[in-house]
DNA sequence: ACTATTTCGTCATGGCCGTTTACAAATTAG
DNA sequence: CTAATTTGTAAACGGCCATGACGAAATAGT
């Protein structure tokens, strides 16, 4: 009943469960540990009435939740009502945890995640990977992973599984990276070199980031565009509660929407690309600025002091997304727009034309763009709260394992 | 257990069923009608290697779909292999039947569809509903749906839904028409218009194109696009296998996407929507032609006369969808693109353009464009085969009706 | 203070549903 | 003509949730 070491990813609650008694009954343990989570200390009447199941079937699967460690009774809790009070349940802060890790351009992170979404243990090593082979980076990774775990252990935590961001394209096999141009990575399977103790996810740092939004979000809503950019721009297509893939797990890659057919020339053999005109690099270039190691902290910290040539830049980076937005609007008709990622650092000065160019292109009210307040920490806890997701949908997989 | 008049549209055989014991067996009842379905006569045993249940509880199962009339005994197989030869069961060819209905331009259409899938009566008048209000038009549909209805009725069939394809926007709550410029409707609730005794699903023509192509396609792919062009140009996004909608519906709307984002201003607000170069409006403008009746046909014979101001109108429209189609392409990664409606007639002279502007723009394999073989008959065949596949997601909930 | 009322958690019982096991029927292989 | 194989059904079984009853623990009313 333990996962496979390499398991599909998670796509959400619905997940598929076979259609059998044993079926049944590991949905609606789910379904408790979902009520819990959500809805903090619960009696088991109160979870009864949230899930539509009797008190008597609700004893019955919290007593196995409580025996395999995923929930814990917190004792009586304060009466204030008539009747005897019930018993509060929470979701355990010890037994499983969901380890995220991201390979960013710039740096290596690892945190661990318990049950309740709070982070337990981190790690993070600066400086750029630009360029450098895969192998060592993963070494360096492995060490910080290794140090989270014995950290989370301490804590009563065990790995539940490690999810990984990368900043390119992930085969739907969720191990192996096929493009990282930032990193210039190709075919890399990460499956391969990290250790195989645990169950592994890659994925996009944009799908991650966006799946951030989705659960740790104020009040995103269930149909939403994520939009975030390092080198590359690429969106997060959330659609229903989940996440679009594509065939290949290449959708959302709004940076190479045409823009301008006629425009320049792109990496992607296409001409116009938004990418062209939205991305760092053409940004920079347009602000009459280097290359440089911190090149997001330089453009805001630059527009914040009124630097005209830095601002006309990302008023020219602004519309072009609005163009791109307008088409990915078009199809898809979405409840709203956020910008994460280093667009939520640059948002002030973005956000105008962006919403000027939609409204332009929009009848009617024009969709509505917010800005993440995940920033740049979105995707790696949505790498880990994904494993915690995994854990809350299928709560009899882990069970006998802690 | 009969369905509501007016009941939520069916998002395909996952559909969400109470996790019950009643409604596990809801779900089996569907997996055995849809096995039974996709893969001919079969027996019991057959079914329940399919499916994975037991021979006794298919038995029961299959007793239970019997003698509601969903499923019919063909008889004993004929031997071939040793053993005691199963007893043939087929989907039957009386009992509930899809309902589909089409307000085209320039056609009204209605067709009775059993489970089998076949087609057993059908009614159309030609003539257009160009700015005819909706009441008369209604009026005239209506007549055709009961001629319909008796002759199914007639052949044993009872009707189990109505779905109705319109060539504009339908809100979520698929009954009301909420922009259809091509009939100058804004705001048309049809479940208030039509008769009230059918269970009632309205949707874009584009969509039920779409799903006539996942349903009825000899190889098509669970993900694919699908575009089909009246006057308007419309998408059917199809991600593994269930349509995407977007939070108003209004998801698909390809026809908006900007392809020259300083090209000509569109009703929509916009500017250089692909409409403005690919909408037959637009195309017959540049082929220096007059709006009239049989506008594809028209352009369709011209091209195959060897018309050039025609070709060269047709080319710039293939290319203007090729650009539209790379931002797309590279939003969703589906597997491939279908060209229905009008533009299946003129495919031969879109595609070498489209597909030129494909490659030059992708890196690796471009997607592969197909032709559907539906041509104009899809969003007929996928209104009716909506209802059929409803009752086959869930054959509990006609049980007690015919 | 004491009783009635309300709510919680649990237990025994029952019904639903698929599985297991066994068996008769119908065919082929030898 | 017998053995082997496969099908369909029936009876017993086990898992799971619902029902109904009960004790426990609180409040409300007198």
């Amino acid at each position: 009943m333990t996962a496979p070491p390499h398991e599909a990813r998670p796509t959400g609650p619905a997940r598929a469960l076979p259609d059998t008694q044993q079926g049944m009954r590991r949905r609606n343990l789910a379904r408790v540990m979902h009520a819990v989570r959500a809805e903090g200390p619960l009696s088991r009447a109160a979870v009864a009435s949230r899930i539509g199941l009797t008190r008597a079937a609700v004893s019955t699967l919290v007593d196995e939740l409580i025996r395999t460690g995923l929930l814990e009774e917190l004792g009586p809790e304060r009466p204030g009502r008539v009747g005897r009070p019930g018993s509060a349940l929470a979701v355990s802060g010890r037994g499983p945890a969901g380890i995220g890790a991201e390979i960013g351009v710039d740096h290596l992170a690892v945190c661990a995640v318990d049950l309740r979404g709070e982070v337990r243990a981190r790690a993070v090593r600066h400086g750029t990977n630009r360029g450098r082979s895969p192998e060592p980076v993963i070494e360096e990774l492995t060490r910080l992973l290794r140090e989270v775990v014995t950290e989370a252990e301490r804590e009563g935590l065990w790995p539940a599984g490690l999810a990984v961001a990368v900043p390119g394209l992930v085969a739907r096999d969720a191990h192996t990276v096929v493009r990282a141009p930032n990193l210039d990575w190709h075919d890399v399977d990460l499956g391969a070199l990290l250790p195989g103790e645990f169950a592994l996810t890659v994925d996009n740092e944009a799908n991650f980031g966006g799946l951030a939004e989705l659960w740790l979000g104020a009040d995103t809503p269930r149909d939403f565009l994520h939009v975030s950019a390092e080198i590359g721009i690429g969106a997060a297509l959330v659609v229903d509660g989940s996440l679009l893939r594509g065939t290949r797990g290449f959708a959302g890659e709004l940076g190479h929407v045409p823009v301008h057919p006629d425009g320049p020339e792109c990496v992607c053999g296409g001409r116009g690309c938004l990418e062209q005109y939205a991305g760092e690099e053409a940004v920079l270039r347009a602000a009459g600025l280097e290359l440089g190691e911190d090149r997001v902290g330089l453009l805001a910290g630059r527009a914040a002091d009124g630097d005209e040539d830095v601002r006309r830049a990302l008023r020219g980076a602004g519309t072009a997304l609005g163009i791109a937005l307008t088409g990915a609007l078009n199809l898809l008709d979405p409840e709203g727009v956020v910008l994460g990622g280093a667009l939520a650092g640059l948002a002030p000065w973005l956000l105008p034309s962006l919403e000027a160019e939609l409204a332009r292109r929009t009848a009617g009210p024009p969709c509505p763009v917010s800005v993440s307040r995940l920033g740049p920490e979105g995707p790696l806890l949505g790498a880990a709260h994904s494993v915690v997701r995994a854990v809350l949908d299928d709560p009899a997989a882990v069970a006998g394992r802690g």
